[in-house]
DNA sequence: AATTTGTTCAACCGCACACGA
DNA sequence: CTCGTGTGCGGTTGAACAAAT
């Protein structure tokens, strides 16, 4: 029934992951390098599925992560970005160093999306969520689960009434992204910088100098700088 | 102190795509 | 061109923890 499984699943260990299963990944990793995902759990002696390995190393143990909170900087850029991209979290993820896509994908929907809400913005079309068909506005509040009028956090948020919302702190935030204007497009990027970045996954493994190119600050690629305003 | 409810985030799952045979 | 395989992505789940009752 359905599909086969994308891997040997028997006899192999789910759920967190051990120290030592960890130990064993980074050694392997170390001595041999990235890829052939398939194949290392045997190699490395784990009983794990390749998936399972290749998630463990992107999102935990790559020593170019930067763990720890985001600073209102990332979280600003991620917010443009996604107002861009919508919800292509590994290219958000290869704007911002030392952050992977699943991370920001659970930092978007645990913080981000509310912190939106809270400013009166659809998280899903960024738009203000008076300018929002009502249909968003029903979405963005009642899907999400939150109830704003029971919320301490939301007390200025007035739900019958989203143009009259006003929150002082937000305002301030905005004056430091004037430029935060949601109509945004991708100017287009020269043609060696986008072959090398948008030829992802094999590039990207390949491209084993110390790792990764995030923010495609050594290609220039992703240079923020480069997003156009309108 | 015990229980319930809410939140966070690591990990899993299935699909889509790229690529080589 | 087709098929099989490997990899990456985005959505979802559920365990662990925190806060509220």
């Amino acid at each position: 029934m359905g599909r086969s499984p994308c891997c040997e699943k028997a006899h192999t260990n789910k759920g967190a992951w051990t120290k030592e299963e960890d130990d064993r990944l980074i050694a392997y990793i170390r001595a041999r390098g990235e890829g052939c995902w398939r194949s290392l759990p045997k190699a490395a002696g784990l009983l794990r599925c390749g998936k399972s390995c290749r998630l463990r190393w992107i999102n935990y143990l790559r020593p170019d992560l930067k763990r720890g909170n985001f600073t209102e900087d990332e979280d600003e850029l991620i917010i443009k970005l996604h107002s861009l991209l919508g919800n292509k979290w590994s290219l958000i993820a290869a704007r911002l160093p030392g952050r992977t896509d699943n991370e920001i994908k659970n930092y978007w929907n645990t913080h981000i999306r509310r912190k939106l809400l809270n400013r009166g913005v659809d998280p899903l079309t960024h738009k203000q969520l008076n300018e929002s068909t009502g249909r968003h506005v029903a979405s963005a509040i009642c899907c999400n689960g939150v109830n704003y009028e029971g919320n301490k956090e939301d007390s200025n948020y007035d739900i019958k009434n989203p143009n009259e919302f006003i929150n002082k702190d937000d305002d301030d935030e905005m004056k430091k992204i004037p430029d935060l204007n949601l109509d945004l497009r991708i100017s287009p990027p020269t043609e060696p910088i986008m072959s090398s970045s948008m030829n992802k996954s094999k590039s990207k493994s390949k491209n084993n100098g110390n790792g990764y190119d995030f923010l495609g600050l050594e290609s220039g690629f992703l240079d923020f700088r480069s997003l156009e305003m309108k």
